[in-house]
DNA sequence: TTAACATTGCGAAAATTTTCACAGCAAATA
DNA sequence: TATTTGCTGTGAAAATTTTCGCAATGTTAA
């Protein structure tokens, strides 16, 4: 099988987000002009994305939501439940912790890492927080290969060093900084600051559909 | 002028922050190749997405930053300050607004917004809150463009219509659903779910480098 | 049975985005 | 003054992504 495009990824997670939110209409099978109007793009770009799944619709009857969204997941999701770790325990990370506590049996964020003494030793949203200097050890003790990093810009490349030091694979960044990782730790950048300006930008034209996702 | 895509404008503002943090550095210039690092990105793609903005560099002294900056805010920036509304005050609207408070003197958060009495009628962040209801009223009268939407997916598409109804232009939606907008409103989506379920999916690779930023 | 219909899967075309490659240039050097 | 150096700006090529167009297909209706 070809790799699949960075793109295609992203817009298979939404195709199963939005087959899940939709999932209690008495239909059980949905065209590919239906998922596009939801999703907001083109029918053939649907029909492209669910190509690489391998799941194959049937012209009369579309595709089969429960199947479709457990051929999305076999592509996307690991084969294992997955630990994941949170660094910085700020609004931003509480937020995160918060809309993750329970949501997902396969992901799950099972520790948490901050400096400051009051927040560490505690349990928040069912996550128990550590002091950041025990980042790497306990990242790596556990096999933990995903982290989100939500600490302020000034302490961003310390903490990526001991989660890169620790064996992460993946960082969600959300931190205002680029991070350096070693070529084969994959980064995905969160910018709030950055959107808003994105946005702001965008409120001002006249034109203003957009085609990516996000 | 032709249109500059959505991408470039992105990478644009990107640099501009890069530039920003690196500015108190010695060096008055900056080179193509130096930026590129930073951003992670080819040195021709800086060049080409500089190109865009109209400023011109020397081959002997690179771009000077001052002016390289000032030159981005020109295309990237509105002409005069803008108000932003934000509407669902738990942990994410929250965290946006300290993030912001006092950053720009460009974009302020001037009005938010909640169900919840307790929130209402208070100033959190130097920014008032206020009640939903009043919401379409406020942002009409003050002319606000540009909208951050923090709250739950329930409320998400009602919210969104009030937005409208004020005369948005643009809306930056951290809620999980996928808004429905007349096609000339922007909307740039920010579900956190999805990022994390994505930066798991290339956790679990061998090769994780990325080309985008967000 | 047969015809009409709306859809999928996908090769190929089109559009967009990125990279290459090099002329032209200003500064540094000999 | 002449030469070398390493950069920018950009046309053109390459790569990637999206869209088109249509044969194949299963369903419904006559």
């Amino acid at each position: 099988m070809n790799l699949i495009s960075e793109k295609t990824i992203e817009r298979l997670i939404l195709y199963r987000g939005l087959l899940l939110q939709a999932n209690h209409e008495n239909e059980s099978g949905i065209y590919s002009h239906q998922l596009a109007r939801m999703a907001g793009f083109t029918p053939a770009q649907v029909r492209r994305d669910l190509m690489q799944v391998g799941y194959t619709g049937s012209p009369a009857r579309g595709y089969d939501k429960a199947k479709l969204i457990q051929s999305i997941s076999a592509l996307v999701d690991p084969a294992e439940k997955r630990e994941i770790a949170l660094a910085g325990i700020g609004s931003i990370g509480r937020a995160i912790l918060a809309y993750f506590h329970g949501r997902s049996s396969l992901l799950e964020i099972t520790a948490a890492f901050d400096t400051d003494p009051e927040k560490t030793g505690r349990v928040i949203h069912g996550c128990r927080c550590h002091p950041v200097d025990r980042l790497a050890d306990i990242v790596r003790e556990r096999g933990i290969r995903t982290g989100i990093l939500c600490v302020p810009a000034g302490a961003a490349q310390s903490v990526t060093d001991a989660l890169v030091e620790g064996g992460i694979r993946g960082i969600l960044n959300y931190a205002p900084t680029r991070l350096i990782v070693p070529p084969d730790v994959y980064v995905e950048n969160r910018d709030m600051i950055m959107a808003v300006e994105k946005v702001v930008y965008f409120s001002g034209l006249k034109t203003g559909q957009r085609k990516e996702n996000g």
